[in-house]
DNA sequence: CATTTTTCTGAAATCGTTTACAATGCTTTC
DNA sequence: GAAAGCATTGTAAACGATTTCAGAAAAATG
């Protein structure tokens, strides 16, 4: 492999030349400019980024840590992120981390020792817990789940205002005439708990009971979500309406759904969290909120390099409002 | 940050040692590598990678280029890439190409000046066609798509046999009674044409009529399905069933026939590639070619690993088989 | 007990860059 | 015409690890 010293020779310079060349850097002559130029071409050199990242203590690349790449939320993040990094020279680390704290905190230290810029995270509950006593060392901005921020904080939230969709949602469903109303929580999540909240609130001001049995905190995962609606269903007083918190949830319901041969919204009427691109294909199409991912992604990113050039900049925290696309699963009883 | 040299002053020792204490090399006493392991506990260090890895000339990071990690398919691929990588302390870069030969041929750059250990790739139809004329500077395991391969070559290659699979779906639409079958392929890529293939040769060993108007190559997207499937629609004399290449094309066949409103599989009959997570939520469920893709991520990146350890290992091609599930969509029509 | 072999350890070179610092030459200024 | 200033370049020291080499100590051998 060709390195900076070659192409220092070939220019008749010093390597040091070369790399202010390269860097852009001012005082040097257009004529030796050209020559180093036109060295760096013909050898087809490349710089070797592990060594710069050594030497200047810093590098092109971010992490991006998430629950897991196949939750169609996430999905959709990422492509975002990649995106914008691309566009700024920057490549993304991808870590999956399941929800485990403890394969996060590996990856919370692996990309430390990996000496990236920064890193995009969506933390587990236990981590946004302890967030703050957490030192990590690099520019951070979190996504999707709010940690505690004051003054001193050195890291930027991008969240959705959940406890606000979760209410637009429940409100809607109750709008529709709907009476019985259940919802499916993530267990382990943050925003579980927070569109709990949002939820309970729009029953209370509608003055609607709230059965204990109606309200199920599951694991995130497509099968949890499919057991509690079959229990659900199988209530001696089921609801007639039903709201789910991720698109594994929501999936599950439709399955249960089918495998008990009941109509939505006739027999029970769904509306989720997450515009998955499946939920227009289905019979009847799933009313949802759809969390605007690719600008979570992308602002996410945005922040970041940001906060990269300027590491000591305020803590920033921006909220986005989840959208309500009304459709055929929770249609009017009346 | 601590260092290396820290470490060493602490437990009385040189650098060198302590490298050796951390690389398990051996000629260290007993005595000393306790010694060292203290201190490290100690003083909580941890080697810098970025250090280690122009220094020892590897890494422990793996470069996955696919076209977008938000098509199924390589979400699923990426996933297992990455578990498998995790378990193997190894840790994975993602790079979206979008098809584009340009970007792609970035990020193979970007892989090699960023020194990782070698590369998962999916390459784009032009890639594949000049694969051996590029080489890449690190080990590389090609999926999905097929390259040359010859003695010399210094690559892997795992691959589903395309061919047989939409010869198998073909047929299998043929066996329950569809006359006029028509079919969705990826316009610039490469299993677009061996799906081709194998469904050309099913029509012919069944001496159907093929008309070139049911043959369409369209570009790997949603909405190009179903603007295809339209068309077929309104043809004069509209097929009885239709092929899709990918699930992409299926959500877009979908789409088009909720539009027109044509009933799945009464007017058409609808049989596609991947057994995406919705295909079994819509109505009626859909007959598939499921790929598997965690196999294929976990089975890339252990080759992967291997030939990382031994770089000059031959060539290796592994064919894995598609899997037919038969669903409600292609039910016979008898 | 002398010699060889093996185990253990440290000094210093190295990986390929960037950058602090010094040195050079060329203008400008008075 | 000397002093000062600025633009331009090179020398050499980092960055933080691994690894070669050689030397010291210990063990094995005759």
């Amino acid at each position: 492999m060709t390195k900076i010293k070659d192409v220092a020779e070939r220019a008749g310079v010093s390597t040091a030349t070369v790399s202010r060349v390269l860097g852009n850097k001012p005082y040097v002559r257009d004529e030796v400019r050209a020559r180093v130029m036109q060295a760096v071409e013909e050898l087809n050199y490349r710089p070797n980024l592990v060594a710069r990242s050594l030497r200047a203590q810093r590098s092109n690349t971010i992490g991006l840590i998430v629950a897991d790449i196949r939750n169609p939320f996430f999905t959709d993040i990422s492509r975002a992120v990649e995106d914008t990094a691309y566009s700024q020279d920057f490549s993304v680390f991808l870590c999956n981390t399941d929800e485990d704290p403890e394969k996060e905190a590996l990856y919370i230290d692996l990309m430390r020792d990996e000496n990236v810029a920064g890193v995009i995270l969506a933390p587990t509950r236990k981590t946004a817990k302890n967030f703050t006593k957490m030192r990590l060392g690099y520019p951070t901005v979190v996504i999707d789940r709010s940690v505690p921020i004051n003054d001193s904080s050195k890291h930027d939230l991008i969240l959705i205002d959940n406890q606000d969709a979760a209410y637009r949602l429940t409100t809607h469903l109750i709008e529709n005439g709907y009476k019985n109303i259940a919802g499916l929580f993530g267990k382990d999540s943050y925003t579980g708990k927070e569109r709990h909240r949002g939820f309970i609130k729009a029953l209370k001001e509608n003055k609607m009971a709230i059965p204990d049995e109606y309200v199920r905190f599951v694991p995130s995962k497509k099968a949890a979500g499919c057991a509690a609606a079959q229990e659900l269903f199988e209530l001696k007083s089921p609801p007639d309406a039903l709201l789910t918190t991720n698109s594994l949830f929501t999936a599950g319901v439709l399955e249960a759904a089918q495998e008990s041969s009941l109509s939505i919204p006739a027999d029970i009427a769904l509306a989720g969290f997450d515009d998955a691109p499946w939920t227009t294909l289905v019979e009847p199409k799933i009313t949802v909120i759809a969390q605007p991912t690719m600008e979570i992604g992308r602002s996410a990113t945005e922040l970041l390099l940001n906060r990269i050039s300027e590491p000591d900049l305020l803590a920033r925290k921006i909220t986005l409002q989840g959208k309500l696309i009304a459709r055929q699963s929770s249609a009017s009883q009346v």
